[in-house]
DNA sequence: TGACAATGAATCGTGCGCAATTAGATTGTG
DNA sequence: CACAATCTAATTGCGCACGATTCATTGTCA
């Protein structure tokens, strides 16, 4: 009757664009990370805990949209590998306070060298990258607004 | 002596962006999928069978940037669903053919209202969403071509 | 033809990601 | 003060990801 309705070409898809280029980008940093003994979600929490430390893990997974049940572990190997402790709090025992340690604060040198890399692969004008930021930014705004 | 280096800021992070648009999506994507018994890769395999059935787990995983042991237990799960077979080629024993069943072919007809739904969320002229694909491409391809 | 390299899938171990549940602490209310 | 509602982490179970290894099969070349 109607169109036969073509098939949804994958290449089409924004989400896999997005899927695809998150992948290259975890691709692209695993080797630097891989030698500092990093994993890419343990290099997001010390993005954070860089910028404001002291964080609880609610916290620190509200910016990362991440969860206990994915946090706790992660952060016991980071406390096991000396880049931060985990403290219940003295007012409120409900919170972990999560802070970093003389190595995890010194982890901001060691990962010069990677953002460097990381710059020099992308190799496009800074207002172009800006720019595709703030796109996708929106994008996750709008796909999470009506979730 | 030289200047204090400022933290890099997460949120200055395209990396960083482009994982909270993959998350933004997985989030959008999964009660629609759940309801289909669909994980969000196994859509993926999905789109690429619609597009071409009767390929290897390699084939399959060139497209995805995935490899047969992710494959391999996730297609297994996919045939115990009866969404596709597996089946080791005649002519050259060392490949495993995937392909679809009826049921696998049918989902077609029912993620219709997933993409009619997701289509809705993303609510932007179709011409910006093109553009922020193919720029999200060309960056994937950047950080692969460096890799 | 008989070594031997190359290929493709499966397997194993580690580390996320997430929903659901549990346990414990705190807060609000009568 | 009692007690229910709320809040926070931790735990559990399942499904990816991915590097490394193993195994069977195939291709190649002396």
């Amino acid at each position: 009757m109607t169109d036969p309705i073509p098939p949804p070409r994958l290449d089409d898809q924004l989400c896999f664009a997005v899927y695809a280029a998150a992948h290259a980008f975890g691709h692209a940093y695993r080797p630097h990370l891989e030698a500092l003994g990093l994993t890419y979600p343990q290099y997001l929490v010390l993005l954070q805990l860089w910028e404001r430390d002291d964080r609880s893990v609610r916290e620190l997974g509200e910016g990362l949209f991440l969860d206990s049940g994915t946090l706790t572990p992660l952060l016991k190997r980071m406390e096991a590998a000396g880049l931060l402790t985990r403290q219940r709090d003295a007012q409120d025992a409900r919170l972990v306070r999560i802070r970093l340690t003389e190595r995890g604060l010194a982890m901001q040198e060691q990962v010069r060298g990677l953002r460097q890399a990381m710059a020099c692969t992308l190799d496009a004008p800074q207002p172009e990258l800006d720019s595709l930021r703030e796109q996708l930014k929106r994008l996750a705004a709008r796909l999470r607004g009506a979730g």
